[in-house]
DNA sequence: CTGTGTGCAAACATTTTGCAAGCAG
DNA sequence: CTGCTTGCAAAATGTTTGCACACAG
């Protein structure tokens, strides 16, 4: 697959609609709304919370839920976005054309921040070349307080 | 909290009625039953198998689901089982009675192999502090493909 | 006895699916 | 035109909750 770090939105819908093209699937304007919204915030999303700014940015089409949920499987499986499974917060979506990066979740605001460790992936092929695996992919998630919430909890 | 690392199964029921007397909360059979299912299961559970387990292992006991839900939550609230949260796999629990660890998952047979690793828990620890927060937990999940299924999929 | 714990079923939240109509290619 | 895509509502899934009875302390 070609690198998707840094693409502008028109690189990437280009990337989009040749994913599509050799699937024999078609561009709707329902898919490209998603897209757009995904890459003009590039927060991480709950399915509904998509939804529900899919429809504000795109009062004039009548995107249904299901439609959005198919949507990002089907960019989740080219690999267009990426998703984490956070426990009480439920799965979230990003889009992905930044580098591979994890997250590190405040469990008292929610705030995510992302950062990126080469040593810590280096480790981890190591850990799975010594137990067999050929690794694929991988979770990590740091979870703590951030300094705000820390200068908030001792008021 | 005491190191729960390595109990035995009396040390561990010891340990779960300390906690239930502390929280004026009562030792019944149903949560024997599964604390005890758990201890000598050590694999990951989600809580439908363990529901159907402990039913199969006490089946003079009318366990219901319910109570398998509400018994994990207290077990976890109280660091006596932990939890992952595995995409398609939904969320899977352990008896935590040793020492922490990470899982490596294969992609194809939903094996999980544990691992620990001190070199990648201390890197962590500085990312955290780089970006200013607290670290109270972590998640890292290795996903790829072990060797036997390798070997399955080159046939 | 008192109040917590239980199973059951209903309620819920989230995600998936069947369907008939819409529309891209 | 063809058949992929859509919104809708229904269904499925996973989890939580209300309730009346059971039972631990």
């Amino acid at each position: 697959m070609k690198n998707l770090e840094m693409l502008t939105y028109d690189e990437l819908l280009v990337e989009f609609k040749n994913i599509l093209k050799a699937d024999g699937l078609k561009f709707t304007s329902q898919r490209e709304a998603i897209l757009s919204t995904l890459y003009e915030n590039p927060q991480h999303f709950t399915s509904e919370n998509l939804y529900m700014l899919v429809k504000q940015k795109h009062p004039e089409l009548s995107v249904g839920i299901a439609t959005v949920y198919r949507t990002l499987a089907l960019l989740e499986e080219n690999g267009l976005v990426s998703s984490i499974s956070l426990g009480i917060q439920g799965k979230k979506f990003e889009i992905a054309n930044k580098p591979h990066h994890d997250h590190l979740i405040c469990e008292s605001c929610g705030k995510i921040v992302e950062f990126e460790n080469e040593k810590i992936e280096d480790l981890q092929h190591q850990i799975a070349k010594e137990n067999g695996f050929v690794l694929t992919d991988h979770l990590m998630q740091l979870y703590g307080i951030c300094t705000e919430c820390q200068k908030n909890q001792s008021k």
